[in-house]
DNA sequence: TTTATCATGTAAGTCGTTACATGATTGA
DNA sequence: TCAATCATGTAACGACTTACATGATAAA
């Protein structure tokens, strides 16, 4: 699974406690890994009895106490191991409820359908706009050191550009055949 | 989950059994859903007991028999429901390795990063030329008539085409920005 | 004779979501 | 005072994968 290894990608760097790489996950590499701070949480665990993380305890004063993680030799190990390796498929799982909907689209009402398109026209608009900009952590997190390093890391870093960018070309394609098909249902007969 | 959705879809018209919606599944509709046969038995098993499939078993002359599955009254009007009911987020899980890899590409070696840029183009490349062409099903099972009917299905409906148009547009913005990224790379200090 | 295809299933384990429990502080 | 944010977790369930078991026929 690769949640561990995006997790131990990011606790490369500083230390950082479950709760902040759910507020990164949301907010800055939404187009790259997405899970739910219980998931978080109980991998955290995992990858510490496997002795590929370590955790300390940060109280703070007027917050309640931070568990911070961090790599060890042998989860730095794993992750170069695992980033070095080319994977043998880049198939990825095909399970699109999207997708599901409009291939049995021709057994629904056309309004209906066309209405399922102007809103996923919508949806896919957001997510463009969402990446056209890079994700201003800094701003989103004033004083936080965590979110600081990672919005200068992310804009330094050419491959995280790459995934933003890829994240515009895919949705702007998406809007343009959403758009196609919505045509092509207002030209049809019935109509 | 949609998975049981897809097999009430699949299930309105002729019977089929589970090993043929796998067949389905991996060959005319693979940029809609996939599923393991075992995961299929269990799912069919499962709509059955609530009332949404029945089966029969067809004894064959030559070949083992087939449970035989079709919806019932209930499970028509479950898919009904589902089909006419626009979702209210078209968010899907993102959860994707080669994202994850390209986003911590920073660590790595170039010339690794750019080989895997490659084998990435020439795997989207298979992708998109898999759906410019309608999928032949009558041609690949002959005689087999849950196929030939598919088959004639797909080719007569649009949003089957919309699926496959989609497919093809995706993968081809995804092989655009796969070569910008590797010219980025290229002209690059230290190439 | 061995491999491939057809055919159905079980069992174990991993991965992921949803719901619940707790409790502090801050701001409206 | 009430909601929001920060913070960590547990429990139950649901979804999916991998491995295993079985056995027939057809073709190489």
């Amino acid at each position: 699974m690769s949640l561990s290894y995006a997790l131990l990608g990011l606790l490369r760097g500083s230390p950082i406690n479950g709760y902040a790489i759910k507020a990164l996950f949301d907010e800055a590499i939404n187009f790259v890994w997405q899970a739910e701070l219980s998931q978080i949480y109980r991998e955290l665990e995992s990858l510490e009895k496997k002795g590929l993380l370590c955790s300390t305890i940060e109280p703070q004063r007027d917050r309640p106490s931070k568990r911070l993680y961090q790599v060890t030799e042998a989860g730095r190990l794993a992750f170069e191991k695992w980033a070095t390796t080319i994977p043998d498929s880049f198939a990825t799982p095909k399970r699109d409820e999207f997708s599901l909907r409009i291939f049995f689209g021709s057994g629904t009402d056309k309004e209906l359908m066309k209405e399922e398109f102007r809103r996923y026209i919508e949806h896919m608009r957001g997510l463009r706009k969402g990446a056209e900009k890079y994700t201003n952590l800094a701003e989103r997190f004033p004083g936080d050191q965590v979110m600081a390093r990672a919005d200068q890391i992310c804009r330094e870093d050419p491959y995280c550009d790459f995934i933003r960018r890829r994240a515009v070309l895919v949705s702007e394609a998406q809007i343009l055949w959403a758009e196609e098909c919505l045509a092509k249902l207002e030209a049809g007969p019935g109509s």
